[in-house]
DNA sequence: AGAACGAATAGATATATTTCTATACGTAAA
DNA sequence: TTTACGTATAGAAATATATCTATTCGTTCT
């Protein structure tokens, strides 16, 4: 059985626009404000897709002032995408 | 951007009754009947999460008689998700 | 304290997905 | 060549998801 964990995260990146969103945030944090920039969705929308990356440990957010920013966790996508793919395919041993 | 095939791919695995699925696959060929024994779905539904793994290319099918063999394709699952991760994180260089 | 700003929540609507029943299609056996 | 079997397809209903507008909540600046 697939974990609840593996499953959130696979529903997660499976929107087009919250990869989009991952690529954004691949090497800088930003702002709700400034992801919305990158598009035609409206704020709340965007907050929603924020949330659902959030509760699949996929980026996390810390607050400062009024704004809230974002950061993509990288060590939860190695985990989830090395452990769906062991779990199907035998590891390659080292020659 | 995400490729078409990779949004394919997850949004494909994204469901648990899909994954359960490739999981009976992992080390065997069944048939259409064969996987319906292991859920509480009918047929129809099954074939149905059978179309979309075979869009996804993570299954194909053989017709043998009346019957339609399927099997997975562990390649697949290997570029997928090492091709998502990849766009993410940058490659550990041996030491 | 009041106004302004950034973000989250509520609730409604639109859209997509899942599952069902009924039926059609292709193959094999009687 | 009819019958039975295995699977796929069609179409409807139920459920889940995405998106919007309106509003609320928390923080900062006057």
């Amino acid at each position: 059985m697939m974990s609840y964990n593996l499953n959130k995260f696979f529903k997660a990146i499976s929107d087009p626009n919250r990869v989009k969103i991952m690529e954004l945030l691949k090497d800088k944090e930003l702002n709700v404000t400034q992801i919305c920039e990158h598009f035609d969705m409206q704020q709340p929308s965007v907050s929603h897709h924020l949330n659902i990356l959030k509760n699949a440990k996929i980026v996390s957010g810390t607050k400062r002032g009024k704004e809230v920013f974002y950061r993509l966790d990288s060590i939860c996508i190695v985990n989830c995408c090395n452990g769906f793919r062991e779990q199907f395919v035998e590891v390659q041993k080292k020659a």
